[in-house]
DNA sequence: TCTGGGGTCCTACCTCTT
DNA sequence: TCTGAAGAGGTAGGACCC
């Protein structure tokens, strides 16, 4: 590998950017996007939030008190989808290998561009440009040899918001084959994926602090202090042995949903209609993944925030609204409930191509089949609350909207 | 005024089968 | 037929990421 060829792309402040786009009023403004009502987290601040010490997944009441100034606005998650859908197309113009990780970043491969629009860094700054003038957003682009550093240099290039002000970053940060040890090295251990709340303690004992310490350690002390599997990989990482290639993406492999409550529910009868609808929200989406799946799984947390899950697996895939809903509702029956429930999740994995999922029965004639296709018919031309499952429209409840 | 939502991956434990 | 080992699959929980 002679010169660096892995791009990683990350949209600055994204959803507040979007936001700022869409509504010129709010330039120049502290915008915090979620952090409504009081059970709320910050999902994106802009910089000029940043400046206050507003981040991304702080308490509400919390972004509140630092920057009482501040625009709080709801998040819109389709409109960000729709943004991001943008974004992924221009990418896809330079080259067919974009990865793309969650709604503001993706990883290029570009080894193969390069003959048509020159070496990486050109691509890099050529790219950032077009993103700022057709879509009016700002990205920061890491180029090196591997993901695992490009991503490091994409976050050297961001811009940086301190108590005086924001700094503008450079933009495009380039780290060469021969710098790239020296680069990852001089990074704080936390900046390695994988190393979490969890793990950062344990390798604090072992008197790691940067991943310049990291390399210096024995595989097998790692090992022994982080189990095999997360030993094995922080010890390739720290020697920047990373060979993941740029894989655009697949067929999901889980499709959930999950709602914390504005105020804890107690017994059973509260959570059925709450359980019924994520069940037939879930259905929804995996039909227009084209999945269906085998494993259903219960999420519940308890007013004190202890989580629990139940799942079991069934014979045949699901993808229907009301076969879902009776696992979940079976799941539920096993929980005892009475403490309070301040969150409840519906899921399920082991998914395979619908097209895939026997013919059943009830298929034959009129039934399921001609009634969910009409139900996902009206969805889209009415919307998601045009039609709902009669369990939560007997008990005269429409879908939560988001809070403000 | 404590702590979102949608994912992926890993580990431990259990049961069943060969 | 009994027993133990090994592997597969299911279940539950934890850690982490964006």
């Amino acid at each position: 590998m002679a010169t660096p060829s892995i791009l990683h792309v990350d949209m600055d402040a994204f959803f507040a950017a979007v936001e700022v786009r869409d509504d010129p009023s709010l330039a120049g403004k502290p915008v915090v996007v979620g952090g409504g009502g009081d059970r709320g987290v910050v999902a994106a601040a802009s910089y000029e939030a940043r400046i206050h010490g507003v981040r991304s997944a702080m308490p509400s009441f919390q972004a509140r008190r630092l920057c009482p100034g501040a625009v709080f606005v709801t998040a819109r998650h389709a409109r960000y989808r729709q943004v991001s859908d943008a974004v992924h197309r221009l990418l896809l113009g330079v080259t067919p290998l974009v990865e793309r990780l969650g709604l503001d970043e993706a990883f290029l491969d570009v080894a193969g561009a390069r003959r048509l629009l020159g070496d990486a860094p050109t691509i890099a700054t050529g790219l950032r440009r077009r993103l700022h003038d057709e879509l009016g957003l700002w990205c920061s682009v890491g180029v090196a040899p591997r993901k695992l550093t490009a991503k490091l240099a994409s976050e050297a290039a961001k811009p940086e918001a301190g108590p005086t002000g924001v700094a503008p970053g450079a933009g495009v940060v380039v780290v060469g084959l021969d710098d790239e040890l020296a680069f990852l090295h001089r990074h704080p251990v936390e900046a390695l994926a994988g190393v979490g709340p969890a793990t950062l303690p344990r390798l604090r004992r072992l008197g790691v602090r940067t991943v310049g310490d990291l390399a210096t350690l024995p595989r097998a002390t790692l090992e022994a202090a982080l189990g095999q599997a997360a030993g094995r990989r922080l010890y390739a990482l720290a020697r920047a042995q990373d060979d993941r290639p740029v894989v655009p993406a697949g067929r999901p492999k889980s499709v959930s949903h999950e709602e914390t409550f504005a105020g804890d529910r107690h017994g059973v009868e509260a959570l059925v209609p709450e359980a019924v609808r994520q069940a037939d929200a879930v259905a929804a989406r995996l039909r227009r993944a084209g999945v269906a799946g085998r494993t259903v799984h219960l999420k519940v947390r308890f007013g004190d925030f202890r989580t629990i899950t139940r799942s079991c697996t069934v014979t045949e895939p699901l993808d229907r609204g009301h076969e879902l809903a009776r696992v979940v509702r079976r799941l539920l029956a096993t929980v005892d409930v009475s403490a309070g429930v301040r969150l409840l999740g519906v899921g399920v994995s082991s998914l395979t191509d619908s097209g895939s999922a026997q013919l059943r029965l009830e298929d034959q004639g009129p039934g399921w089949a001609e009634v969910t296709t009409a139900v996902d018919a009206a969805r889209r031309r009415f919307g998601e609350s045009a039609v709902l499952p009669a369990t939560v429209v007997a008990r005269g409840r429409a879908p939560e909207r988001p809070r403000p």
